[in-house]
RNA sequence: GGGACCGUGGGGUAGCUUGGUAUCCUACCAGCUUGGGGUGUUGGUGACUUGAGUUCAAAUCUCAGCGGUCCCA
């Protein structure tokens, strides 16, 4: 297949673009015969993984505890007459037998994990010294998606992360709530993916929630990709589900409660915002492979030892990287291949690297290639942090003339801010005015001014056409 | 929620209107050749989405399922 010829224009036609380069590039196989569900390819796995281990690590430090819950649900567990049920019950899957037997009481497969953690923090939780209580887990949910899935963007087998917090009042939860913005700009951070906090309005929060925050980027089909989610439930779950602790006067009171939920859409914006005509761009924190050596020329026993040493020391600085030997194909096939796949950085090293006792570095982001001598290896970090820089600022560039009107090319207005209040009807005429989603108020952009429709006190808002 | 289109070797395709031997490119396998931007060459393997129907005969026509793509709300 020439996936030049299908990469030409990946931002007119970024559909096909993306759902050839997430095969292309060994990311996923979309061949599987169930809908909606996709298999995780190794060079896909070893991406998402190092997402995970990026998040994990950091709720490790930040004092989250991990635990892992069946995925599946009873059906009573989900009888509780309850908003936050009743906005998942079209999308559940059910399981109805065990073997040739019709099950006494039908299962669900997790949409989310709510019903089935908090009947277990009832049980949990009995004083305030239990308290807060902050669990996450990294498992995958199921939703029963009728229409158009996506791989990464909406399957329905989803590789999800999910903090569920508890806390004595409402002010402690809020606490919760800024830390996971801190934790959330750490994490895009690293992916160098811009977003926008959205205050999602009161009609498109999350089921059960009291409010909901959203991050919400911009994918270059002029979309916007809800990436992450923070809600706060106050006590709306724990009276429900009766969780309760002892205060310090032994009155039982209900917790407070916060979550926090991320997927493999991460995995999706990273392709699809970093990808270029060539391919994948992979940022260095997270790349399977940081590093290729691709060998030129046949290889001599003096340049084995010269690569062995280089992998000795890039392994020592803690890199991760891979030496193509395969010699059934050309340097420069190897050249685009990696690059398809987005590997940050490529080292060459032949006959003149050997006898001069250097590397010869390209950058993913750039053209051109560069000598450095093996005595200044560690100037390769530098590189990979640029490559960070250049990915982060480019997209950041890209976000911000889209809010500010200033788009070109494909992307022109597909997203603006509008002053809108908070009534229902507001928004809703003047999404018929902009033919787009009123996605809620950006929090740190924009200013307060008086509503376009009604004239009253209003926020910059979002409007877009999301996934 | 509504609508349109599509399904042929691993990938991309021709053939379908008018039913009869399945085309080409790529990838893959074996060799030789080549190697600093997708080497060249010789030989080889490999396919009609599933089920039912019409028919002497179905990739082709009909219906249904499964899967995919796109548009509108």
């Amino acid at each position: 297949m020439n996936y030049l010829e299908l990469m030409e224009a990946p931002k007119s036609n970024f559909s096909e673009w993306y759902n050839e380069i997430i095969e292309l590039s060994g990311l996923t196989d979309k061949r599987y015969p169930v809908k909606g569900m996709n298999i995780w390819m190794p060079y896909g796995f070893s991406l998402m993984k190092n997402v995970d281990e990026l998040i994990r690590a950091r709720f490790y430090s930040d004092g989250y505890e991990e635990v892992m819950f069946p995925s599946l649900i009873s059906k009573g567990m989900f009888e509780i007459e309850f908003e936050h049920i009743r906005g998942f019950e079209k999308e559940l899957f059910w399981i109805a037998k065990g073997g040739k037997d019709s099950l006494e009481e039908d299962l669900a497969m997790r949409p989310t994990s709510e019903s089935a953690i908090y009947p277990m923090l009832k049980l949990w939780i009995r004083d305030h010294g239990d308290l807060p209580m902050r669990l996450f887990q990294i498992v995958q949910v199921y939703r029963y998606e009728t229409k158009h899935t996506r791989p990464f963007i909406r399957s329905r087998d989803i590789h999800f992360i999910e903090c569920h917090t508890s806390h004595r009042d409402y002010s402690d939860a809020e606490e919760q709530m800024k830390l996971y913005r801190e934790e959330w700009k750490s994490f895009t951070g690293a992916i160098c993916i811009p977003f926008l906090e959205v205050k999602r309005p009161d009609w498109d929060k999350f089921p059960g929630a009291v409010y909901t925050i959203a991050f919400d980027t911009l994918m270059p089909s002029g979309r916007t990709l809800q990436i992450g989610t923070i809600h706060q439930y106050g006590t709306n779950f724990s009276k429900n589900y009766e969780i309760e602790f002892a205060d310090e006067n032994g009155v039982g009171k209900n917790v407070n409660q916060t979550t926090f939920g991320m997927s493999e859409r991460l995995i999706g914006a990273i392709v699809g915002i970093h990808g270029d005509d060539k391919g994948l761009i992979i940022p260095p924190d997270v790349a399977p492979i940081q590093i290729v050596i691709v060998p030129i020329g046949t290889q001599g026993p003096e340049m084995e030892k010269f690569i062995k040493k280089l992998e000795n020391e890039l392994g020592k600085m803690g890199l991760r990287y891979k030496t193509d030997r395969d010699d059934r194909y050309t340097p420069g096939f190897k050249f685009n291949q990696w690059e398809m796949k987005g590997v940050p950085l490529r080292i060459e090293i032949g006959e003149r690297e050997v006898q001069s006792d250097s590397i010869t570095v390209s950058r993913r982001t750039k053209k051109g290639r560069n000598k450095i001598p093996v005595s200044q290896l560690s100037d390769l970090k530098n590189e990979l942090r640029e490559v960070s820089k250049e990915l982060f600022a480019r997209a950041e560039t890209i976000l911000r003339s889209g809010l500010e009107g200033k788009m070109t090319g494909s992307l022109e207005a597909t997203i603006r801010t509008a002053f809108v209040c908070e009534k229902q009807s507001c928004a809703t005429a003047l999404e018929g005015k902009y033919d787009k989603t009123m996605m809620g108020a950006i929090l740190n952009y924009g200013s307060n001014g008086k509503c376009e429709v009604c004239g009253e006190d209003g926020r910059t808002s979002l409007f877009s056409n999301p996934y």
